[in-house]
DNA sequence: GTATGATTAAAACGATCGTTTGATTTGTTC
DNA sequence: GAACAAATCAAACGATCGTTTTAATCATAC
């Protein structure tokens, strides 16, 4: 709680409590469950404010993203930029996977600012095919797309790229899975533990198990299969 | 088109119709987002018709579930039966994996009767964690997951069943993204040919992959690192 | 203090929501 | 055809939706 020039305790402004709560709101109920009334109430803001300050619900909708996704693709360049200037050219899958899927679970980890709640939010999000979301999240997703999937073909020189483009996608529906917690399929898996320190070196050996699996037959691979022996990673 | 007996051509009757024009629409735009008046217009019914067959918005919801869990969880109940039958016991992870998501790939792949959009509504509400679609799904699926839970420990009796069922988890996810073919991540993946023929044989090798995959360092796993030789499936 | 622009406030707008009502039509059984 | 239940129909219910309007309040400049 910060204080402002008179000495007078103040919290977040209005755009921040209402984005905060419409997070939330969004996460829980998606787009069409979640009310203008519902935000407002939880945010302590007037009914009129969203309207005043974002222009309209959905214009909302897509400063909640921006705002997360700005920081999250900002440390996955970050990264990419980083290991790329220490390794001085190629990188290793694994470390492809970290920059990408790293900056993800951080913020899935982060349950006191809200980035756990943004991620289950973005994990609900993807399978909403809702027209106005895609638009916005191909241009949020440009730059770091272009440079993950140029750092992986380096990487898996002999694995044919659209194959690569397939397991890439695999991986997403891995991890979104699995960071957003899904309850629904924990009910079908069955309640387990899901101690979040434990996630990132599970999920990360089960992806590189993927990753680097021996091509399916018939892939148009005309190279014999991999059959490079998957040792301890890392 | 079949005939009643006075040789009128008839089409589907009523709650056929529903449950059709429903599925279809759930998938496309969710269940809040899809009224009653945007089903029954598309089902060429009555308004209050929903409420006379089936009580109500949620109680339609879940028939449409039940209508195709039912079928989809039979033909893996009847996998695993004929599998264990032949086997005369323990059975190979490939089969497992097979019996488990092959009816799920194969009704994915029904574009003419409806069981691709159905896959698709299905991955859509894994991510929408409405209490009251937790609570049937749970039911839906209690035996078979229960039956294939079991058959998955004995196949890999030297992997920690808590693995196990993290890897199922991640697989779900991998395969529940890969049958609803969302869109948004097409987006942010780049479009690629998704040839819905290549997708079983894809998707195979990258479970079998990340399922054997070297256990993570620290995992609580008493007995050394899974070493052994990941060759060519099947 | 007063003017000015930014923000918040209360109230209402028309539209649409899921559901219910009561009448009418349809199909089946004597 | 009469009787009866099943199904369909048009119409309306109160509630809630996103958005807009108009006035009141706030902060900052002169």
């Amino acid at each position: 709680m910060s204080e402002n020039q008179l000495g007078h305790a103040v919290g977040p402004d209005t755009t921040t409590r209402i984005l905060d709560a419409s997070e939330l709101l969004f996460a829980e109920h998606g787009f069409d469950g979640t009310s203008m009334r519902m935000i407002t109430t939880r945010a302590a803001v007037n009914l009129a404010s969203v309207n005043y300050h974002f222009g309209s619900k959905e214009a909302l909708f897509q400063a909640v993203f921006h705002r997360r996704l700005l920081e999250l693709n900002r440390h996955r360049l970050e990264a990419i930029n980083r290991m790329e200037a220490e390794s001085g050219g190629v990188l290793k899958p694994s470390q492809v996977l970290d920059g990408f899927f790293g900056p993800a679970l951080e913020m899935a980890a982060d349950t006191e600012n809200g980035g756990h709640t943004f991620m289950r939010l973005l994990g609900r999000t993807y399978t909403e095919p809702a027209e106005f979301i895609r638009n916005f999240m191909a241009v949020e997703y440009a730059e770091v797309v272009e440079r993950y999937t140029t750092a992986l073909y380096a990487a898996l020189p002999d694995v044919p790229k659209a194959e690569i483009v397939w397991r890439l996608h695999f991986m997403m529906g891995a991890v979104s899975y699995a960071i957003s917690g899904i309850d629904a399929l924990a009910l079908v898996t069955g309640r387990f533990d899901d101690d979040p320190a434990q996630l990132k070196p599970r999920l990360t050996a089960f992806l590189l198990g993927g990753l680097r699996a021996p091509l399916p037959e018939g892939a148009g691979n005309s190279a014999p299969a991999d059959t490079t022996t998957t040792r301890r990673q890392k």
